[in-house]
DNA sequence: TTACCTGCAAAGAGTTTGCAGGTAG
DNA sequence: CTACCTGCAAACTCTTTGCAGGTAA
């Protein structure tokens, strides 16, 4: 329970009180060297024992609501969040659903388009679909 | 019924026959200048009269396993359908729910970052997420 | 104590499927 | 005539919500 504190601070700021369960979550999310990508079915596996499904939803979006956790895009019929909310873009593996990081200065884009009238650019996600090697590469 | 030949070769080509519900579908998708980018939701409500959910479902899905409609990633729950299958990117409106095609020309990536090891690159996909001017600019 | 939180179960939204009657080849 | 197709409604999956008992402040 080393990052009690941050995990307190955390749920104040998204407000939230700090109950168990929603420390048990943060620490599931936060507690960790790498990048946590996830989607609410997995989160729920490995919390398991006791949080139900509405704590975990209510929770994850509270958290995404104020910047803790971004939700990326998938075609993917389940949502998946990330704990890096950083400006950064994803390599995804279809087959494993897998999301991983790419880093920032292995990706950049040289001309940005000019946003259609009126409009202005709020974000910019790039998602580059990865397959085994051995396999064919156009589904 | 100018490209009724079309219609019934992308039938036949993705294995189903040409019947009249799904020529109409066909006129919908393909009879047109530029690129359409639907959900099924969409799709039903200008087809309107008689074509039943499970149609449309089983035509899309047929039309986007041999290629001739493509999905697009967003964090929308609705699945998106664009009949512009080349390689492209898009500018999405989160308000309005609307994609836009962003011309090749008019962007470009510089670093394509190496697959992660035993990973080969399929797909890029960038979508810029815009919103109007005069709103705020962070969610 | 009071407002907020929890787990449960039911309701929603989008998508998929099973089936009995209908149609293309 | 046969295999495939259609519309309907039921089933499924993921997500959200209502509620009655429980807990943080």
């Amino acid at each position: 329970m080393r990052h009690y504190k941050f995990h307190k601070e955390r749920l104040r700021s998204s407000g939230l009180r700090p109950t168990k369960q929603r420390l048990a979550i943060c620490k599931i999310l936060f507690d960790r060297k790498e990048t946590f990508h996830f989607t609410i079915e997995e989160l729920k596996k490995i919390a398991e024992k006791n949080i139900s499904l509405a704590t975990l939803y209510n929770t994850v979006h509270a958290f995404k609501k104020s910047g803790y956790l971004k939700e990326i895009s998938l075609k993917n019929k389940k949502t998946f969040f990330d704990t890096n909310t950083k400006n950064h873009h994803h390599f995804y593996d279809e087959e494993l659903s897998k999301l991983i990081d790419i880093k920032n200065e292995n990706i950049s884009l040289n001309n940005l388009p000019e946003a259609p009238y009126g409009k202005k650019i709020k974000d910019v996600e790039i998602l580059i679909r990865v397959a085994n090697n051995n396999q064919k590469q156009k589904k």
